[in-house]
DNA sequence: CCTATACTAGAATATGGATTCTAATATGTC
DNA sequence: GACATATTAGAATCCATATTCTAGTATAGG
């Protein structure tokens, strides 16, 4: 029943991905989305409520693919892969990437959330706090504030602040970035402690 | 000659930079601006070409801000006193700091900018390059591309990575901050190397 | 072939914000 | 005191963008 769909919801975030990851969150309106992809904007209101849901589910699908990977590795108690995961998954996704590191608050922020979405943001970040929980559980025998930050210094911190600048400029994070990782993720979580 | 000004360029930036550590890029208008400084946008456009211009003018004086001391502590070779100078810095400049980590290429890269500030950008960035070169050589023997990045992995990315998701939710990076960025810079710029 | 419907098309509207403009107002100078 | 001018005031303009609306169109089901 009805006509045969000409876009598709994954058609209007690639194209959004596309422009945030090229001109920033003020690149990305309706119009430009819009022309990217082929269509007239009221299709693209077809499948969105508005911008603000376009960009909420650009975000949303962007840090869970990132995410998912990332637990699978701390599951297995394999922090420095966890480590590692970012530089190598920015190399693999640089628009993602790009994207994942411009990441604001502000940017969300801005105008209220469908309770679909606030739901979906909020489970992803519980999901992220319990892997980086349970894995600190295992390193260290037990969950202090203490050690919990420095995990997030080592897995976290560390490889977004170290790969931000390459990708802030389009180049891709050069292998080096990888051995300061380890180095600084060997310092900071090695040894007995 | 002339009337008695009411409002200086100061006050505006003042202004811009509290609105900009509150609210983001978006909630700096020129109407705000003027609001919260209590003048006429007449009068902010009296002191301002543009809004783009106030803008660049808050990154400089901020970027300015920052580099100075941080320049200062590399000149006396003091590396590790440059890496925590940037918890410590933000600490004391909490709007400045989020403002500092908040500044994207792509804020500034809208719309073009008048010689002068291009000028300004630059000159910045070439003394902080040349200060890092500086630094390296010393504490290195010789610069090479490898330890140069070392160097600002320790200085500058692990700091500033740190010390971002404090900043973001408006509260103070806790001292441990500063334990992890020391072992963090002993581990990647100590021993004999 | 008819109908309901999902979707395409893109024009019309509404809004917000940057910038411009015109008119007043003080203040130092002559 | 009259002039030139820096500045205040804020209304008027312009423009870009989100959002809405109205019409047409293709397709599945009967």
């Amino acid at each position: 029943m009805g006509r045969k769909a000409l876009y598709t919801r994954d058609q209007f975030v690639d194209a959004a991905l596309k422009l945030l990851a090229e001109g920033g969150p003020g690149s990305v309106t309706i119009k430009a989305v819009a022309e990217e992809t082929g269509a007239p904007v009221g299709s693209v209101y077809h499948r969105f409520l508005s911008r603000n849901i376009l960009l909420a589910e650009l975000w949303l699908r962007i840090i869970d693919l990132f995410q998912v990977e990332f637990l699978e590795a701390l599951a297995q108690g394999d922090g420095l892969r966890a480590a590692l995961y970012t530089p190598q998954w920015v190399r693999k996704h640089p628009k993602e990437g790009k994207v994942l590191l411009m990441y604001r608050q502000e940017d969300l922020a801005s105008g209220t959330w469908p309770e679909d979405i606030r739901e979906r943001a909020l489970s992803l970040r519980e999901e992220l706090n319990e892997g980086i929980r349970s894995f600190v559980k295992h390193r260290f025998g037990r969950v202090t504030e203490q050690n919990f930050s420095r995990a997030v210094f080592a897995l976290f911190d560390v490889p977004h602040g170290a790969v931000r600048r390459y990708m802030e400029v389009d180049t891709v994070p050069p292998k080096q970035v990888d051995d300061l990782v380890r180095e600084t993720y060997d310092a900071v979580m090695g040894g007995d402690r």
